[in-house]
DNA sequence: ACAAGGCCTGGGAGCGCTTTCAATCGAGGA
DNA sequence: TCCTCGATTGAAAGCGCTCCCAGGCCTTGT
């Protein structure tokens, strides 16, 4: 009925509330006989604290958001693509909130909308998070971060666009790993490598088209615009961008796609003119989206860290919270990549 | 620096707090004029209740809590598998809580361990959650609903596998689901059909496997035990037993594989040893995922309302956590699926 | 032996809101 | 004209916990 409360615990240990508040935020100062004392009479009675009054009363909320872009989610549902890279973040940080007594909040923010400010401002206060984790394209946000500076709310960015400067972040080297990949079509032996560009409103895609320019002009490969074709990240638009491409006079040898999903529409374009991956062409996606293994041939991908990232940031910020102090420098943890190598790749027809 | 609170509200709006309360509540009895007077007060202080405040005065925590399982999160994420079901869950009711004012908590439990009771009893002592949705298996598991009726919190299972009596639930017919697609390829003029179990943790693995069995009864048609095969979700695993089933002297010309996983590690096996889809062997999956529209040739398979049932199941918490009592009768909504037809099924060869 | 600490413990004051209940103001009815 | 009732308002009492601070005790030092 009504729940067990903290004098509930107190009258049954015969001390006082203080004493069993300190047993249950393991401070010192606590003669181990009363703390067991009040272990035991806490867990006859199934007590545990409750958090409104926790969070209420102390400085401590013990929940951390997560922001997502709204327009993108719902995006993800009627179209009903997967949102991998949402659910990785979450799963990341999740796990990690479990294991320290902390619940993790996923809020939906217009980013768009004529709102933002309202709206973040109204989250903030009603929850007092004790950290956010910003996801893209939160983490670039002006409005966001000034408000979650101005409520004094620890946060981490995750995989942002925008450098440092800008309060903490956790994200990988997305120009590294396009070039690394680049690198390798061309350890191959590709010199004509196509390249997909992916959304634009993703920072990320910018930063592997760079990637893929940087490996290519190091190596003095020519890059007829031709190649470099604009997509959104679908794989309606691999398909389209391929074909487009193969209808060329001098066609790519290789096709790097920024995202898994539009490499999977150039294997479609490729088989469906009747030419062979890896054989005739190389393909090479970025993602290692759970798709990406399931294709024929699989797909040679990025792994991105995006667990890891979330998983980073939650712990930064609860370790914030516990310790009730800005770390000393600015966080800025850079989680590495890795290539995976799988059938979709090979050395260009000679 | 100190949030705005409800007194200063209050002393700008020149009424009590109890006044600014019911506006924000939308209470009745309160002037108009009264009521304008302390919205705007509280839109030129940019005032927002807290969160915890609230919760621990009134009745309402808007908080609804999501019930997910451990185990299975934690394999997504090392196998690196789509956790798309569990995001469809959450897009869902993400959104409608954020439309009712009310936040989302997902919280991971550990339904296998030894701890589940005092899991789960601590984290509705601390949350006193407005409602909690469960997906499967905590849709099923005794103790948690056990826990859930004691603490007299609202909850909705969404695509439990045991039947009513059980609680407040929102499903669709697996059983239909399948019958109707075994029915399609029967239609087709497929006679000997083979089907892949799923991992049968999942309650809707049997279902699938009644519907399947149904619809090959009611036609009279054979189903010997061969053809119905032990697979786990897993590419790998439609892989494996489609494999075996083409080694069959007397083979099945379709195959029905109960996820899309597996269908499309169908598609693999058959074509590994050389033949055609849907030319000589017909395939069909379950769950309408992402992959289900990139393979080649494209899947024909059952879309499942997944988000439609969190929606609802969260709508209907909220709609009882605000009137306050429980519904008139017993929840139990039952959402349409679908038959995607695509590609991957034609008539038999003859 | 006496004072100066340190270790435990409890008392009391809120945190920002909802709730209960009493008080006030008018309008309608006898 | 006086009384009753409903519509409005506010005052006060917590919700269950943390935080600040004082008090008691037992160590040390000299």
């Amino acid at each position: 009925m009504g729940s067990v409360t903290i004098y509930d615990v107190a009258a049954k240990a015969g001390v006082s509330i203080k004493t069993v508040s300190r047993v249950m935020n393991n401070e010192p100062n606590v003669r181990p006989v009363m703390r067991e004392r009040v272990l035991a009479a806490a867990g006859e009675l199934g007590y545990s604290p409750n958090l409104s009054a926790r969070s209420l009363a102390g400085s401590r909320s013990f929940v951390i958001a997560v922001f997502v872009d709204a327009a993108l989610t719902i995006d993800h549902w009627q179209s009903e693509r997967g949102a991998d890279y949402l659910s990785r973040i979450q799963l990341g940080a999740t796990l990690v909130c479990r294991d320290a007594g902390y619940h993790l909040l996923i809020e939906l923010i217009d980013h768009e909308g004529p709102q933002v400010r309202q709206e973040v401002a109204a989250l903030l206060a009603a929850l007092k998070p004790d950290g956010v984790i910003l996801t893209p394209p939160s983490s670039d946000n002006a409005v966001v971060l000034e408000l979650l500076d101005k409520a004094r709310t620890p946060y981490v960015r995750v995989g942002p666009e925008r450098a440092e400067g800008l309060g903490p972040r956790v994200h990988m080297d997305d120009v590294a790993a396009a070039r690394e990949m680049t690198d390798h079509l061309i350890s191959l032996g590709h010199q004509r490598i196509g390249f997909i560009v992916g959304e634009p409103r993703y920072g990320a895609s910018q930063a592997r088209r760079d990637g893929y320019l940087e490996a290519m002009r190091a190596k003095g490969l020519p890059v007829p615009e031709a190649w470099v074709r604009q997509g959104d990240f679908t794989f309606q638009s691999g398909l389209e961008q391929a074909k487009a491409m193969l209808a060329l006079p001098e066609r790519p040898t290789a096709i790097f796609a920024s995202n898994d999903d539009m490499a999977l529409g150039c294997l479609a374009a490729i088989a469906e003119v009747g030419l062979m991956t890896p054989g005739d062409i190389s393909v090479a996606g970025f993602d290692d989206s759970p798709s990406s293994r399931f294709s024929r041939p699989q797909l040679t991908t990025v792994r991105q860290p995006v667990a890891e990232m979330s998983s980073v940031a939650a712990k930064l910020l609860i370790e914030q919270s516990r310790s009730g102090g800005a770390p000393e420098r600015p966080v800025d943890e850079l989680l590495p990549f890795a290539l995976i190598h799988r059938a979709s790749t090979a050395p260009p027809p000679r």
